[in-house]
DNA sequence: AGAAGGACCAGTGGTCCGTA
DNA sequence: AGAAGGACCAGTGGTCCGTA
């Protein structure tokens, strides 16, 4: 039953994802997240009307009782995923919150999603992305993994990024960020000082850095990650290191 | 004086590019065609009224004489390039118009100049564009290169393609056409057919071949020549060769 | 206050079609 | 008729900000 919609990955504490898919991912692909978006999604822009209808519509039986929707509000609006949590590797996050192995493991879904738009793309002729594009988040809507979308994948890139380059690093920074109890932006924001470190080793290219890695090359280097190395290798005297602003429009002359 | 504006190429019969900048190229980088195009520039599509405005502002004087320009009509309108001609490898274009040299020329400039854009963006810590991009035929008009254009240069992309990667056989098309007297678009098409023989040599990776080319490898496969190879790849039969429509739109499931 | 994600927007790839 | 290229357009990368 808890088989995935993307593949059959073996990994622990997932939680949100798989409480949801629950006599969903069995019934051939028309679970109640997939017909939603499948139904609101052709072409037009979405308004917000159409959106609430479909909800209604197939709502209050399958997701009733599965574990955590319908939260206390009586409401009927489409569940937003469960907030992240700073948790330790290996570790489930309990109530409705989802931990970081869940994260990581959105960006390992993300790859199959494109490893299977490369190769229907292939087989048509087509051009074949190299990177996780907004075909392959539309992509992902379609084959039901609504859970999956651009900008919750874009802001954590860069943790997921640490994770890969470096997990030893990437697993103390987390320890260390639960024991002192800080949220998911201070532990998110704090990923990026050690990948500058990463960086500066390995004279500072980062975009060779991500490309060499595997698992990474498939994601573009987040704005902010680049600009904070640029900053790092000229004056590092000016940047207060993660400063939450290297920021606003580094006054940008265009061709 | 015959610099180019780009880098000192070396290279024979390019007829229209240099009547066009004598006098302008050594100007300080200000010579008529990039005072209209700068003029006009800045983040509005431009209206047609204000174009021809510029152009009679600061027309009639520089290019006046300079050997093309100002054609029978009397009027004031920017000149366009002259058009192609099919010649033969080294040998230049009489009257108005421009040879296969000077278009694959256009290609190697292309290049130099992604190469420039390539170093501001890595100066910058911005990202580095791999292909002839939208941003580099910007860079182009802004230092003055205004006869490179972003239809123009997809429009031939194959031919340069057969050119990087059979010279031989490309240079063979070449004498041909011209011998039978052929125009420039029937040579054009005839550039396909040479291309698809050798991605069927090569396991049909149409986008490996330019990968693999140091010089293909900035541009964009064109979708054509895609269509082609994907078509010859299955039957070959139901495809007239180079048939001028694999074309509209192989109707095209998307996600 | 902290966080998830719909939806917007500037600039892209692609090429048509009004122009000469 | 043959050709050059301005200009358009659907869908992109990027992320803000109204939402919960």
């Amino acid at each position: 039953r808890n088989r995935h919609l993307v593949s059959g990955y073996a990994i622990d504490s997932l939680s949100q994802e798989e409480e949801q898919e629950k006599e969903v991912a069995g019934s051939g692909g028309g679970g109640t997240w997939e017909v939603v978006v499948v139904g609101g999604r052709k072409k037009q822009r979405r308004r917000k009307s159409e959106k609430k209808v479909v909800v209604e519509v197939d709502h209050g039986d399958e997701l009733e009782g599965g574990g955590g929707d319908v939260d206390g509000d009586g409401g009927y609006e489409r569940q937003r995923e469960h907030p992240f949590i700073v948790t330790e590797p290996g570790e489930a996050a309990r109530g409705k919150k989802n931990g970081l192995d869940y994260l990581f493991h959105l960006y390992e879904q993300c790859r199959e999603l494109l490893i299977q738009v490369q190769n229907i793309a292939k087989e048509r002729g087509e051009k074949c992305p190299t990177k996780v594009t907004n075909q392959v988040f539309r992509y992902a809507k379609k084959v039901g993994a609504s859970y999956i979308n651009k900008p919750k994948m874009r802001h954590y890139v860069h943790c997921y990024a640490l994770q890969c380059l470096d997990e030893d690093t990437s697993n103390a920074l987390r320890r260390s960020f639960k024991e002192r109890g800080e949220n998911v932006g201070a532990w998110r924001q704090a990923c990026y000082k050690p990948l500058v470190a990463i960086a500066a080793r390995q004279g500072w290219d980062i975009d060779a850095i991500f490309n060499a890695h595997p698992r990474l090359a498939i994601w573009y280097v987040p704005t902010k990650l680049r600009q904070l190395c640029h900053a790092e290798r000229n004056g590092a005297t000016a940047v207060p290191a993660v400063s939450s602003s290297v920021s606003a429009k580094t006054d940008h002359v265009t061709f």
